[in-house]
DNA sequence: TTCATTTATTGAACTTGTTCAATGTTTTGA
DNA sequence: TCAAAACATTGAACAAGTTCAATAAATGAA
């Protein structure tokens, strides 16, 4: 059940066995199927999460209705709302399925714990959250200077199997154009 | 001299003074004239820095010679390219004084050094880069859903004392629109 | 002070992207 | 399996933002 998550985290530091074990023993397991919810605007995010199996996405609802995935999460990604998570307030996001799915959560409380008793532990989400920081980085630069045509494009190479999984309103909304011109895109692509 | 720095870090997390003095005596302190660089596209970033005097910009020029800005960066802050420094891998981005500047420089031999020998230093940058991850999901938002008023409106109530400090030019690369459209953003705003 | 450089403003023509409404296609669940 | 719902495409009119070129204003270095 956490062998996907033991694998993640050698992916970022070295942990004993000992330590490896006694982290993952702190995740619950929880399934959530498709288009239902792991977090809603207003709650206060619980958990931090590890999808194992599915696909979720993230994204905020603007004061016009609007839709904006902040991003998607598949098997071996991460997934919370840090903001809420980390500072216990009221979150703007939602997080839901977009195909039947499993994830592993851990509490706030259980992290500290492993802060406190797994001293790697916190290097190891400090180096998550800078890499999720690089990403982050690049996606500020990207959205200011590339054309939306463009990425599309980069978004099809980058996550090509994500892309698959997708319909295009969800990469409309994560592009931030109109599911409309992102079709007029497509078919501009097509006609080449 | 690190009065500022100290300052700084107790905002995070709580070290003893001796920690305190260990982690900053870790830092050299370095001057950096209005125009010129602390860092430009293609070298190493070496330095993490901590801005003690001054303004610095954070920018990147695309294919097409546009500018795009990361961020800003006056006293109180801290600055670096985290991608570059922490990947060992040359930098796409430039840091420019805006200013007559001084920062703090910590090398990445002596940022390790005190990752290893101060256990909370480890924990003061997982909580500094959360709080700037946070920082940057709530400008992909912005930027996905805002217009380019709201957006620069948002700027001066966010920023008011940096505004103060930037040209338009500055802030229109850092909005994501040429300079001629701030410009006529601005003449709507006054005319209100 | 002065002159060169940088910054800011403006208008006109253009490009990119949105909105709305209609139509066709695919998926889904009872 | 079939109707409803969700998704995708298209065109026309519109809005947001860019580009280019000209001019004015502010700044800075000698």
């Amino acid at each position: 059940m956490t062998e996907l998550l033991t694998k993640n985290i050698l992916n970022h530091i070295t942990l004993s066995k000992k330590e490896l074990e006694s982290f993952c023993s702190l995740f619950n397991q929880k399934e959530v199927r498709k288009k239902h919810f792991l977090m809603q605007e207003g709650e206060i995010c619980k958990f931090e999460g590890f999808v194992t199996k599915g696909l979720f996405r993230v994204y905020h609802i603007d004061s016009n209705g609007f839709e904006q995935v902040l991003y998607f999460a598949k098997e071996n990604w991460w997934i919370t709302d840090i903001d809420s998570f980390t500072n216990e307030k009221p979150s703007q996001l939602y997080i839901q399925a977009l195909e039947d799915s499993e994830v592993l959560l851990i509490s706030k409380k259980d992290k500290e714990f492993a802060y406190n008793n797994i001293p790697k532990i916190e290097k190891l989400f400090r180096v998550m959250t800078q890499k999720t920081h690089i990403a982050l980085q690049r996606r500020i630069i990207d959205n200011l200077s590339k054309t939306a045509d463009r990425r599309y494009i980069d978004f099809i190479e980058k996550y090509p199997n994500l892309f698959q999984r997708l319909t295009n309103l969800q990469i409309a909304a994560y592009l931030g154009i109109s599911h409309e011109f992102l079709s007029k895109i497509r078919r501009k692509i097509a006609s080449k």
